[in-house]
DNA sequence: AGCGTCAAGGCAATCGTTTGCCGAACGTTT
DNA sequence: AAACGTTCGGCAAACGATTGCCTTGACGCT
C-alpha cells in the first residue's frame, strides 16, 4: 500500500529521547547522558554500549531540554540594523565562522533601521535565551546603545556603541586611507586627489582628513581640495570631468570607495588618459565585483570586514565565558595591489 | 563605590520566571501562565493584573522550557550550501520576512559547499528542534535532497532537490528569457544575439533555449548563434569584438546576466554604437549596481528572489501547520525596462 | 574477619512552562 | 432549601536532559 501523501511529506520519526537510548543499553537516563557527554564515571564498555544505541536510534539530544537545564542555549542573535547588505554578509560569516567552529548557532535578525523591530527582536532573543547578541549594520555615525542592563552581553560589529564602554569592532579607516595614500606616494605620485562620498557622511570625513594627514606628513598637500559627492560610479565620473575641466594637474586619485574609483577609471578612459600611466587609481572597500570589472583592475583598500565579524564573535564568546572586554577595537586595513596602481616598466 | 568591569558589562539581571510574576499578581504559575497567553477562563481584572505585574518585572518567557513543554520552537533553519552571496540574501531577506510575521526566527546556517558541514548543520538544526528548514544555495542542477525521513519539513529555495516529490520554489528562466526577448521584439528588433555563461551551465541552457524558442514564436530565429562563455563583464566585451568583426548585423543583444550585459554596453560605447538606438540591450538578474552603473541604465529580468524566499517561507509554514505541498513552484519573472531598450523619440 | 577505598552507575531533584482536570464559590432555578 | 450551572483559578503532571549525591559491590589491606 503506497504511502499517503501526508506521510511522504512528514515522517513522523518522532525522534528518541535519551530514556529510549538508556533502555536499549540498559542503563539509567543519567548514566546514559553521563555516557554520551563524556562526564562522571563509566566503564569504557558502558560508555560505548551507550553511543552505540544512540548511534542505532539516531539520537539527537533535545536542545531545550538542555538549555532548560544548563541555562546555556550555544545560540547568539546577530542583529542587523539595515537591511543585510552588501557590509552586513562578510561580517556575518566571519561571525558565523567563528561561532560555528565552537557549535554556536546564529539567530538572524533584519531590524531593517527600524527601531520597533529592533526592539521586538531584542525581545525575542532575550526570550530564547540567547547567550550573547551581535548588533551591526551600515556604518555612519556610533549608534545608540542597543539597550541597557541586559542579561547577556552584547558586541558591536562594524558599527560601534555611543557607549565608549560597550564593545565594538571596527574598521580603522584612518588606516586605509593612510595605506591608500602611501602607496601612490610609494610608486612614485605626488599630485593626488580625493574623491569621495557626501562630505556629511563619517567615513568619508574620517577617510578624507587621514589622507589629508598622510600628504602633510610628506609635506604635500592635496592637488585639488576634497571632492565630496556621492558613493556612485556616476559621480566618480562626473567629478573627473570638472577635474579635467578645471585643468588640475593630477597624477592619482584615492577614491572614498570603489564605486566612485569605476567611474573615474572609465571617465579617464574616455578622457585619453592612461590608467595607470597618467593616473594611478585607488579605491575603497575591495568589492570583488568592482575591482574586477574595473579597467584596468582596480588596487583597492580591504577592510577586512569578515576579520571584523571573527573578532566580534571571538570578543563575544569571551564575554560570554566570564571575560567581558570593555571599549573599541579598530583592526586595521589591508592594501590591495592590483593594475590600476602598477609601476610600468621603463621602455 | 563605582561598578567593577564585571558589574558593568554583564548586568547579571536575571530574568525573571513566571513563577515571580505570579506571586506579585497573587495567583498561581498555572493561572500567570493562562493569563499571558490569552488562555483559560479568568476574570479580565485578574488577566490585568498578570499582565502588569509581568510588565513590571519586565518578564519575557523562556523559550527552552516553552518548547520543551509544547515541542515546537518557532524557529527554522536555513541552510545555504554556497557561501551566503549575492542570490542567498535577498532568498534570505525574503524568507525573514514571511516568517517574522509570524514570530519565527531563523537559525542561519552557511555549509560551504562542503556535505561534512551540510551533515553537522543538519544535525544541529535537529537537535534545536526547528520546525521545518529551508534549503538554498546556488542554483545549477538539481541538488540531492538533503536527507529523507527528516522529522521536519523541508522547502528548497531557488535550487530546487532532484526528488520531485520535495517542495521547490525556482524562478521560471524560461519565462524570464522569454520576456526580454518578447519586449525586444515589441519595441522593433529583429536581429537579436544572445550571449551568455557557460554553455554546461544549468541556467545558461534553459534561458537561452528559451529565447530561441520566443524568436520562433515569431518566425525569427536568432542573430547569431548563442554565444556561451562566462559570467563576467570581460567575456561580455570580448563577445562584442567578436560580434563586431564578424561584421553581424544585430539590433538587439540578450544576455544572460547584467555582467555580461554591462561588458557588452562598454564594448558597444567604445566602438561608437549607440544603445539603445543602434543596439538595444536586456540583462539578466537586475542587480541594482550592474543596471544602475551601467550607461545607459539596463533593462533587467528579476527572478524575484524575495518572492521566491517568502513563498519558500510560507510553503514551509503551511507544512509545519500540517498542510504540506509537494513538487516544484516555478516563480514568474519579471522585467524591468530603463534606458537600454528606451523607445527614442522620431526626430 | 573486618574495615576502608574506589569505581560504576542508579536515583531523583531540577530547570520554567503549559494544560487538563478538579474544586470552590457564587448565583440561579424550582 | 436543595440542586444545579458557571466562572474562576489552583494543582500537579508532564516535557527531556543534567548532575550531585548515594548505593552497591569488588577489592585490598591489616
Amino acid at each position: 500500500m503506497p504511502e499517503t501523501l501526508e506521510e511522504t511529506l512528514r515522517k513522523t520519526v518522532r525522534a528518541a529521547t535519551i530514556s529510549e537510548v538508556a533502555a536499549l543499553a540498559g542503563v539509567s537516563t543519567g548514566t546514559a547522558s553521563k555516557a554520551l557527554n563524556g562526564r562522571g564515571s563509566l566503564r569504557p564498555e558502558t560508555r560505548l554500549r551507550v553511543q552505540q544505541a544512540a548511534e542505532q536510534l539516531g539520537f539527537v539530544v533535545n536542545g531545550a531540554a538542555r538549555s532548560l537545564q544548563t541555562g546555556r542555549t550555544y545560540t547568539v542573535g546577530m542583529i542587523t540594523t539595515d537591511s543585510i547588505g552588501r557590509f552586513s554578509i562578510p561580517l556575518m560569516i566571519g561571525a558565523e565562522d567563528a561561532l560555528g567552529a565552537g557549535q554556536v548557532s546564529v539567530l538572524l535578525c533584519d531590524a531593517r533601521d527600524d527601531p520597533i523591530r529592533e526592539k521586538y527582536y531584542l525581545r525575542t532573543l532575550l526570550s530564547r535565551k540567547v547567550d550573547g547578541i551581535i548588533v551591526t549594520g551600515r556604518r555612519n555615525q556610533a549608534r545608540t546603545p542597543i539597550a541597557t542592563d541586559l542579561p547577556v552581553p552584547v558586541v558591536y560589529a562594524f558599527i560601534s556603541s555611543s557607549d565608549p564602554r560597550d564593545c565594538s569592532v571596527v574598521p580603522d579607516e584612518s588606516d586605509g586611507a593612510r595605506k591608500a595614500v602611501r602607496h601612490l606616494l610609494a610608486i612614485g605620485r605626488r599630485r593626488i586627489a580625493h574623491i569621495t562620498g557626501p562630505e556629511h557622511h563619517h567615513s568619508a570625513q574620517v577617510r578624507a582628513a587621514a589622507a589629508i594627514e598622510a600628504l602633510g606628513a610628506e609635506g604635500l598637500r592635496p592637488a585639488t581640495d576634497t571632492m565630496y559627492g556621492e558613493w556612485s560610479e556616476a559621480w566618480g565620473r562626473q567629478a573627473v570631468g570638472m577635474l579635467l575641466s578645471t585643468g588640475a594637474d593630477v597624477d592619482a586619485v584615492f577614491c572614498g570607495s570603489d564605486q566612485i574609483a569605476r567611474g573615474v577609471a572609465e571617465a579617464l578612459r574616455e578622457a585619453d588618459r592612461d590608467v595607470p600611466r597618467d593616473v594611478a587609481l585607488v579605491g575603497f572597500d575591495n568589492w570583488d565585483v568592482m575591482v574586477e570589472g574595473c579597467r584596468p583592475q582596480l588596487t583597492s583598500i580591504d577592510m577586512d570586514l569578515e576579520g571584523i565579524g571573527r573578532s566580534a564573535a571571538e570578543l563575544l564568546l569571551a564575554a560570554i565565558n566570564g571575560e567581558p572586554v570593555q571599549g573599541q577595537r579598530a583592526q586595521l586595513c589591508r592594501l590591495v595591489p592590483r593594475a590600476s596602481t602598477a609601476v610600468l616598466a621603463e621602455s
